[in-house]
DNA sequence: GATTAGCACTCGGGGTGCCGGAGTGCTAAA
DNA sequence: TTTAGCACTCCGGCACCCCGAGTGCTAATC
């Protein structure tokens, strides 16, 4: 009794669960019973659930209900009941298909998005998230524009596509002359560094143009740091809302709904709910109140981060209720990271 | 009884739409007769109210309710019956301070995006969404920057301050020297001119590029050309979703709630929804039926254009359900086009 | 000793019936 | 023309009951 099943204990709550993830309804002996082809009867899978229950797994919403498995009685299910089915031909496909045809042409955001689009629709069970994260990208180049009399904007392009501008306040007495000359300068220093190391380079940098002291060269310099200084946020994505309404759980409790449509449009609660994707290589399944963000108890998250490289570019992942399709949605989710960095990776 | 309404009747339409908007609850004579000082007995209102609904502006749910204003009746409301209530000074000075505080700093779509979260927190009540069209905006700058052994990426920037960029595929011959003499031909060019305007102007150069036989010059022109011939699409910001989950006659119907969040999803519907803002100068009131996507009913939108100078630049509006309270709605919409105008014409 | 059949028990959900309140329309009086 | 009065309607809530699904326990069986 220390947590740990025997093969009946386990096959038993392989059935609650996947019976649950079915229908959403409490699962009773019987039910189990016949599942398992009258193996055993109801009265001895009674006694087997009474152990799970006792065990944490599974819980009894009132006394004479059927039994519902905990978050724990989910993680023991992914964790070790899991049949790792592989993913479904035509999902494959239609992702592959997807990945082929945006490959050369989109926009980097523009793949991601529709990667997300996809991902939501093929597991209509929950909703698309990609959160990612420029900084660590190795850039192709850096230009400054002109932007207004008084601001400059800085465009830079990393050599997996991605596009980020932001701009730079009161910067009014640069001809389009020393833009060009900046910007060569800056391109020289910038090829294949990342943002990061870039803002070294500059710094590195400064210090020798001082004893050259070439004011123009010095002047780009400063721009550079203070363009970098502020760290490029997160982009978040997310598609296909809708789908949490098909989900009795949330739709019978429209506080729980409120808070999930909430967060939705908080980035940095998005955020906090891909991160740890973010940092590990293997997929990621936060199941209930063993997500980051406490106050959304009631839902699962499985993501995966993808990369460019060495350096992660960030994760794609879907959040929905806690009773998901797990055995579907992992390898689908997996399998788009894989994808989805291979893509990248082409470019 | 041709649908023009004598005091009295327009008196009683105009408590039952307030009454309602309040409550959500069908209107009854005696509430209304309460509202109007007793002036009038609750069965002569009755009598009123039979004659109201005769003529399409009310409807009872079942006989022995009360009265519920039909869409008809909302727009009389709104046509004829409203106080023009000025905006209550916080959310003007809310607004203000928003205004002058982005006005400065962020990028433009920034801009959008903080007024579209202050409009749609400011009128709870409904969702805000901003669509915006960059096309007939004169430009600032045009610039080809390498972006991928074999694609090029166009960055215009409007004088307003809206940064856009999109890749050109395939072409792997322009060194980077090439782009910035090819960068500073088309910005000469460029100055001033709309996106449109460019393209016929790029035209026009390209007949006597021919006969100069520049080739990089022509190469440009062409470059140029293949940029602007796919227009740019629409921006499309949605705010406050979860605010549609506060409305009763929304949350007893997950149907509906389904179709608005879809709705949401797909920017060709919102750009539908907000079409009429962007032509006309008017702010725009489309109440249930009468807005141009018919699977939405039983919504209604509020919007209003925002320009900069002579062209339109986008529209911003709320989307909520019918009952809104206009007399609030409309003029926040209103000052946040106007403010937003403003903003965009000191830049 | 493990399994199972049997049985008593519990609880939620759905259906029914009833009542009260809010509201109406109509009529007749003011 | 307005209004008081009255009969009528219908929804919503409440109590009630019953049924079915499910349980736990016990005693018999393998």
């Amino acid at each position: 009794m220390n947590g740990v099943l025997d093969d009946r204990g386990a096959q038993v709550l392989r059935h609650v669960v996947e019976d649950y993830i079915e229908t959403a309804e409490p699962v009773g002996s019987r039910t189990i019973s016949k599942k398992m082809g009258q193996q055993l009867s109801p009265a001895t899978i009674r006694n087997i659930m009474a152990d799970l229950e006792e065990m944490g797994y599974l819980v009894q919403p009132h006394t004479s209900a059927g039994r519902v498995p905990t978050s724990s009685g989910f993680r023991y299910y992914v964790d070790y009941l899991l049949a790792r089915r592989r993913l479904a031909r035509p999902e494959r496909d239609q992702l592959q298909r997807m990945a082929a045809g945006e490959a050369g042409s989109a926009s980097a955001d523009e793949v991601v998005r529709q990667f997300s689009r996809l991902l939501s629709s093929l597991s209509r069970q929950a909703c698309v998230v990609v959160v990612s994260r420029l900084s660590s990208q190795p850039l192709r180049s850096l230009n400054l524009l002109r932007a207004g009399v008084d601001r400059i904007l800085l465009v830079s392009v990393t050599q997996a596509g991605w596009v980020e501008h932001r701009l730079i306040e009161g910067e009014r007495d640069l001809s389009a002359d020393d833009l060009v000359k900046i910007n060569a300068y800056l391109n020289e220093l910038a090829a294949g560094l990342s943002l990061p190391q870039m803002r070294v380079k500059i710094l590195q940098e400064m210090k020798k143009e001082k004893a050259r002291y070439d004011r123009l060269m010095q002047r780009a310099l400063l721009l550079g740091a203070r363009a970098l200084d502020e760290g490029s946020p997160a982009e978040v994505y997310v598609e296909g809302r809708a789908n949490i309404l098909d989900k009795p759980e949330f739709v019978e409790d429209v506080q729980k709904l409120k808070r999930i449509l909430r967060a939705f449009e908080e980035k940095s609660i998005i955020v906090r709910l891909l991160d740890r994707a973010l940092e590990e290589e293997a997929i990621q399944v936060s199941i209930g109140t063993e997500n980051p963000v406490e106050s959304l108890p009631d839902i699962s998250v499985v993501a995966s981060g993808y990369r460019l490289g060495e350096a992660t570019m960030g994760s794609i992942g879907l959040i929905g209720p806690v009773r998901m399709d797990y055995s579907h949605v992992i390898p689908l989710v997996e399998y788009s990271a894989r994808l989805l960095s291979s893509v990248f990776e082409h470019r």
